[in-house]
DNA sequence: TAATAAAGTTAGATAAGCCTAACTTTAAAT
DNA sequence: ATTTAAAGTTAGGCTTATCTAACTTTATTA
């Protein structure tokens, strides 16, 4: 299961698939261009790397026909899953980071290749569960907990809930959430909503705001 | 200076260069030949890159003539040896590894592009001035303190010196002078050499070792 | 169900880094 | 100083990952 050398475009493939298929659950399939799409490439592109992967045995795989991962491919995309978010964990605990300026370095941390090295990270930053982001790490063995979480927009008005997650990880999206005063794990309260232009009123520590149905689908709450 | 993008072949190329011209004293050309040794590949291939590389203004170079390093290349050079350097001491101090398994991480870590995370780590280290072989970090500005240091195999005969930094890198020899009991700091005597094959006998913490020449132009003394 | 749209594939090009084989220039040695 | 050896260069090919443009298959919809 070790061993077997990715070349780094190999490795964004296998993530792109994680976040896909296993992560977006309920899905467990994917076509060429929403792949193509999600990789920032040309279908043309992806075309020729899947069948790359297929004699690599990554992927299951048929022409004309829809891309999941095999086994072997989903413990490789998983550890790739695994490096990215310690590492973001790292550069926010460790080198003192804010969560929105990590994504871009962690984005070329996760190819390096040691296993010691990312077992010791995980152990100096104390087995950490959850990036910052509010994101769970995959374990050594590529395991998930994966949890079930609603966006901010399918709460209902005058419901209460916290943050868990961010969606979206870009740092304007980040800087945006920073701006509101809110971090994983604030209370967040459903003033009312525009049915007009779909706008939800929050109340967060006393204080409102207006935000759009756009953002609030990319925090995750419980 | 920041901000021109290298590739992580180019910044290989900077960093041979580095070692062979600015590191290796008393030198500061060298030729396409002894560069494509030192990089492990073939002389038409360097070729090839010297071009680019003097398009780039990173070096100085003409058809048939000596390959030198330009400022800016001086410094984008030294910028990779200083990420080399600090990811080799993070790895030793931080994540517990031995000073004979971090060159091979090293050597992937070092391509990593951020400034922030370079100066942080530095930070996090506290701005050490020497990595786990003994050898000088160079300094944000790219500043180095090249210190003249003696071979082992160049101590007199009854001489005691004292143990400064190691030549090679590589897992194989560093393990040999663990097995020695020696690390960076130990104090060592020169009982006798042999003329005739120029085996050296020391004399480690009342302990006496023979070794080769081979292995005493491999240890830096002062 | 036949036409059309969407999704997917193929062929042919390009750029980066590498190679081998043949050639040219410079340096060394008799 | 001429020959020979060493160093350096060029031409042409290969692989990986990308592209565009044209084509085929599958899905949708009128």
């Amino acid at each position: 299961m070790e061993d077997l050398h990715l070349s780094f475009t190999e490795e964004n493939y296998l993530k792109s698939l994680i976040h896909l298929t296993v992560l977006s659950l309920a899905k467990i399939e994917v076509g060429t261009n929403e792949l193509a799409v999600n990789l920032n490439v040309k279908p043309a592109t992806v075309n020729d790397m899947l069948k790359k992967l297929k004699e690599k045995k990554l992927i299951n795989y048929e022409r004309y026909g829809k891309i999941s991962l095999t086994e072997i491919g989903r413990l490789a995309g998983m550890e790739v899953l695994r490096k990215h978010r310690l590492w973001e964990t790292f550069l926010v605990e460790k080198l003192d980071f804010s969560w929105d300026e990590v994504h871009e370095v962690a984005e070329q941390l996760e190819h390096i290749h040691s296993r010691k090295l990312i077992d010791r990270l995980d152990s100096l930053l104390d087995f950490p569960k959850f990036d910052p982001h509010g994101d769970p790490i995959p374990n050594a063995k590529g395991e998930i907990e994966i949890l079930t979480r609603k966006t901010l927009n399918e709460i209902e008005i005058g419901e209460k809930c916290r943050l868990v997650a961010v969606k979206d990880n870009s740092s304007a999206f980040l800087q945006y959430v920073n701006k509101l005063g809110l971090t994983i794990g604030s209370e967040i309260e459903i003033a009312s909503k525009e049915i007009y232009d779909e706008l939800l009123h929050l109340i967060i520590d006393d204080q409102t705001f207006t935000v759009s149905k756009k953002f609030a689908e990319n925090l995750f709450v419980v």
